[in-house]
DNA sequence: CGGGATCCTATGCGATACTG
DNA sequence: CAGTATCGCATAGGATCCCG
């Protein structure tokens, strides 16, 4: 870390990732190719806007490729490409730490609710 | 990832890391203890607000400790948990990431400006 | 089907001033 | 020195409607 991390060379990277709905969208992209419309009933609540909007993001940083069928009606297929995939054990370091800092958050809350009980007795 | 990655187990983790200016404090802190005005000379732009707001996240994260002397002036130190090392690997596998895909960015760029050119031509 | 355009709200963040 | 309080702006994101 000492000779490698810059005052905050991470932001080139959390761009590419943060985006309230950008590792949903990966996540069903790992799954495979998928069109616009697979994606919006895997993510229900996401709207066309923000789908249209997170994809387009991603593909401008080279991680998804969108393909568009001239057929009507349309049909577009979005997946990942090659050098998307660089991104997977990036995403699966963060995914697990996070669950286990999940864990660890709540093991704590429990025994700082245990203190304070003991202080209000 | 396949079974490790659910639907967007990322941001729970992402929540710790994101903000303006937490990677930049992360970065000073991951070299040892520092007070207060140590961290703002230490990032210039900040300003006490952020500073103290994005403390305060990190802390209540329980990735760093704050430990106040009860002397006047106040001295105020942050530094690391010894949960909080846990997250370098996390976040040096994002920044070394986040380096080479400037790289490729880069490159990417001159290509596509390239194909332009030659369009027009 | 796969968007784009418009309008609106919520939040993050910055500037400034004040304080124990 | 190490904050807090208040104000205000810019951007991210949501709701809705329109379109080829």
């Amino acid at each position: 870390m000492e000779h490698t991390m810059e005052a905050c060379a991470l932001d080139p990277a959390l761009d590419v990732i943060v985006g309230k709905w950008k590792c949903s969208i990966l996540f069903h992209l790992f799954h495979g190719t998928k069109r616009f419309s697979e994606l919006q009933k895997g993510i229900p609540d996401i709207t066309k806007k923000m789908l249209t909007s997170q994809l387009r993001e991603l593909e401008e940083h080279d991680i998804i490729q969108r393909v568009v069928y001239p057929v009507v009606p349309p049909k577009v297929e979005y997946s990942l490409t090659e050098y998307g995939r660089t991104l997977e054990p990036v995403l699966s370091s963060i995914h697990q730490w996070g669950r286990s800092h999940a864990e660890h958050m709540r093991v704590r809350r429990s025994s700082l609710i245990l203190e304070d009980t003991r202080q209000s007795l």
